[in-house]
DNA sequence: AGTTCTCTATGACAAATGTCAGTTCCTCAG
DNA sequence: CTGAGGAACTGACATTTGTCATAGAGAACT
């Protein structure tokens, strides 16, 4: 077991990633050896510096953190990552742990937290808020079929209808039906409203 | 003029408070003297500690960080306020301006430039992306009355007419007057569509 | 082989939405 | 005082949207 913690930083907002490399910088324990700026350099990153832990962002640029993390479990560099993100949603923490993140945690965590975080990931352990992880229960699996997370997240720019049909190359009624199945599940109102919520859970 | 810049700093999110603390800590002529992570509260932490700047982000809760410069430019206690944003909309900028900011900046500014930029404004200059101030320019003013900005908040909620009409206490002819105004102005298919447009351009 | 689910599609119907024309009231600049 | 413009409202109209019934094709599971 290394006295010294490999760390590499995954976020597009270069501020932020600089203000977390200058906080976990002044942990003796802890050396930040790489950072990138999107998801899809992450692999990358990872196979020329294999750090211990990689902090990983989810909105990135390229691809999203939890399909960076996924490729980075499914290549076994040993690298154990940790997803900080700004928006809790349930979703995303199922689909991060799925993935194989070894914990999760929100940008509104206490900042003297993160860097015991970072060590008990690096010694192994698993890593997630109490009160997302609750929510995370209570909000069970995401109900929507694929086809129908297309509609809500073409619907979610705003186009008509028809509009998305022609985007899908389907007719506009199947898209309808798609779209009306999804209200069902989601309890909303119309489909902006159903694409908005499947959006705050974390569904698309 | 002291030779030691003292700052305070304003973020909602505490993981990214924290890293700006340490990476601004870092530079031996800047002192972090005060962190907050309420807008509602960055008026009273600026009667305690007159610090030299603010660094103030926009999205926060109690009221908006824009909202807050513009507090602090009206007790005249001689702050210098630069705004740092997640988000480099147009109408952010303008308004930023408008309130009494000293400089804007967004959050995928190079780290390594922050400092300069707190120095810049703690000497009394003007700081402002230079993309940013051309989309500003490009986007003219916002052409929407308060009336139809408020429809267009209440309808990014998703609800439909009738809830958006009851909760602004008026009947649902006018709101749909109002919103097919908006969806002209912005030339939106929709009012989710005018609603999405408008809060990108930051006019809401 | 049968069951179940998803995806696709059509047609019909009711409700919600967007548009337009026209009116009243109020405020503010000239 | 007058005119311009915004806010509020009504009624009428066409379009869009959401719902439902129905149905065939394909995949997965028993």
């Amino acid at each position: 077991m290394s006295d010294l913690i490999r760390l590499l930083l995954a976020d597009d907002q270069d501020l932020v990633r600089g203000g977390l490399s200058a906080l976990l910088s002044l942990e003796p324990d802890i050396e930040v050896v790489a950072e990138v700026g999107r998801g899809d350099e992450v692999l990358a990153a990872l196979r020329q510096h294999t750090p211990d832990v990689a902090l990983v962002d989810i909105e990135m640029p390229g691809i999203d953190g939890i399909e960076a993390v996924r490729q980075a479990a499914g290549v076994g560099l040993g690298t154990r990552c940790l997803i900080v993100t700004t928006f809790g949603r349930p979703g995303y923490l199922r689909r991060a742990m799925d993935a194989g993140a070894a914990g999760f945690v929100v940008k509104d965590t206490p900042a003297e937290q993160l860097a015991a975080m970072v060590r008990r990931v690096a010694a192994g352990q698993r890593v997630v808020d109490p009160a997302l992880a609750a929510d995370s229960l209570a909000s069970g699996l995401n109900p929507l079929t694929e086809r129908e997370r297309q509609m809500l997240r073409a619907a979610a720019d705003g186009g008509s209808i028809k509009a998305i049909a022609a985007q899908l190359h389907l007719s506009a009624g199947t898209v309808r039906n798609h779209l009306s199945a999804a209200i069902g599940k989601t309890g909303a109102e119309n489909r902006h409203d159903a694409a908005r919520q499947a959006s705050d859970n974390g569904w698309l």
